[in-house]
DNA sequence: CGTCTTTGACCGGCGC
DNA sequence: GCGCCGGTCAAAGACG
């Protein structure tokens, strides 16, 4: 486990739920609990020991609750900031980002056809702009650059925007198809060295001289997830989808990366909350059962929700890896 | 017939 | 300089 997580008390994962005193006696061996009644005397200073730790669990509980709605609030207005950026970028997408010369790849090719794409395809500022919609995991890309040596390699002047995208596929379905709303041409497939399974490579096919590119590749750790990477930014319009309507955000399906579709489970455990705190105005001794309601059902649904969400998967997935790859010593 | 996918070959960067 | 590896090309076939 990485220490700089379990130094860090409000991150750590015992989150000392269910306040074992009440409900786990009955699993304990029945000679302890007799043993506890038969001296209770020379147990009396462990009592109290016990009680401290109880009420310490209580205000970590507690702290965790307040921590827990502060980032359920914040996630709601990411969320709603998310939704507006969405929208302006589709305005931005018809106004201002439509330039086609924006590289050289509309016209001529020159004899050395390759390599010539990567170096011109992205000089738009708006489309820097445009580009923060996309996902959080494109932070996850730079923290490559701020680890350490991989940054010497990384061409500073025309490095393309990266983002990643994790969508959720069935094992099953073997094509490494990710419904994001444009239209691309598979122009090539490759097995990679450290993945055993095959990465695609796509173009946009929608306008030729897009500048885009896409690599969909399934996640070693977890194969029912695929990881879209792309290069580049759109220089047109989304096209408009068959069954969608022409005005929708792009909205995929079961895409599941930096917009994760846990928002739901979190209102759900707020209005669980409310509910407790609303048992708790009705009478005095409820308060202490009406605050115990509240711990657990917010731990049962956050353990719930992040173990649910292939989402979180993946993000924990990319972080530890991330930090797993700076931690080590460099191996090879 | 046009478009898309497949797939082996090729190219260029990079490490040794 | 050589070999490895990721990325791309382009011919051939599939598909609607």
């Amino acid at each position: 486990m990485d220490p700089w997580i379990s130094s860090q008390p409000s991150l750590s994962l015992d989150l000392h739920v269910g306040l074992p005193t009440l409900g786990l006696g009955r699993h304990q061996p029945k000679v302890l609990v007799e043993e506890n009644f038969l001296q209770p005397l020379k147990k009396e200073p462990e009592v109290a020991a016990l009680e401290t730790e109880l009420q310490r669990m209580s205000e970590e509980n507690r702290r965790l609750a307040e921590a827990l709605t502060s980032v359920a609030a914040k996630y709601d207005a990411l969320r709603s900031q998310y939704t507006e950026m969405v929208a302006s970028a589709a305005v931005h997408n018809t106004t201002t980002t439509n330039n086609p010369s924006s590289g050289s790849e509309g016209g001529s090719v020159s004899p050395s056809r390759k390599r010539k794409t990567s170096e011109t395809s992205m000089d738009t500022p708006a489309a820097a702009h445009h580009h923060q919609h996309l996902h959080l995991a494109a932070a996850a890309d730079q923290m490559e650059c701020t680890s350490g040596e991989p940054c010497k390699r990384i061409r500073e002047e025309h490095k393309p925007k990266v983002s990643k995208l994790y969508v959720h596929a069935d094992p099953s379905d073997l094509s490494l198809v990710v419904k994001d709303g444009y239209q691309w041409r598979k122009y090539g497939q490759k097995v990679t060295k450290d993945n055993p399974c095959p990465r695609a490579y796509f173009r946009c096919s929608f306008a030729p001289a897009c500048p885009v590119k896409k690599k969909v590749q399934r996640s070693a750790d977890d194969n029912t997830i695929l990881v879209a990477t792309y290069e580049g930014e759109h220089n047109h319009v989304q096209p408009p989808r068959k069954n969608a309507a022409v005005t929708k955000p792009p909205s995929p399906p079961r895409q599941v990366a930096a917009v994760a579709p846990h928002h739901t489970q979190v209102h759900h455990q707020q209005h669980q909350q409310q509910e407790a705190v609303a048992a708790m105005g009705a009478g005095g001794e409820a308060v202490g059962a009406a605050a115990e309601m509240i711990r657990r059902n917010l731990a049962e649904q956050m353990a719930m929700t992040l173990t649910r969400d292939p989402s979180f998967k993946a993000a924990l997935v990319t972080a530890l890896s991330g930090r797993i790859l700076e931690l080590s010593p460099t191996k090879d």
